[in-house]
DNA sequence: TCTTAATGACAACTATATTTTACATTTAGT
DNA sequence: ACTAAATGTAAAATATAGTTGTCATTAAGA
């Protein structure tokens, strides 16, 4: 996978820290940390989640044509 | 997760298979199978292939307002 | 400076996604 | 009725998502 920038973007624009959002959508901020780096792939059920928190769809951040 | 309708509908449309689309995406059909259940969570990965292969985007399949 | 919050990163562990093997049921064609 | 393809489902094994603990670095404020 690719680095996720659009997670961090609609995280910033949240104004959560990695660790927020950690907490908001229950696991850790290695979790998250690694999702924005990239380093791997997290089930939909978080990627669903963190979408919701941050208020944008699977596709916002997920989907790449 | 509850019983993905959606999944079934947009693969009979493409007249595929469980066993074909399981291929076409690179796991077992009993994957396949266990996501149309809903009997759990897949990986954003393995939901991004499956779109893919059945032209749809993963708000299509996998997104609930 | 000094301190604290935020982040990157990694190793070892635990939970769970996915495979493999297998059996039963349903459906469509002949 | 028979056959084969498609599907539901389950148990045991394997691969990997996610945790826990830890250390280093960076940026911002006092």
């Amino acid at each position: 996978m690719a680095k996720n920038i659009r997670l961090k973007v609609a995280r910033t624009q949240m104004d959560l820290s990695q660790q927020q959002l950690a907490d908001a959508v229950d696991v850790t901020r290695q979790t998250i940390s690694a999702i924005e780096r990239g380093d791997y792939n997290p089930t939909i059920n978080l990627c669903i989640k963190i979408c919701k928190v941050l208020g944008v769809t699977l596709n916002d951040l997920f989907w790449e044509e």
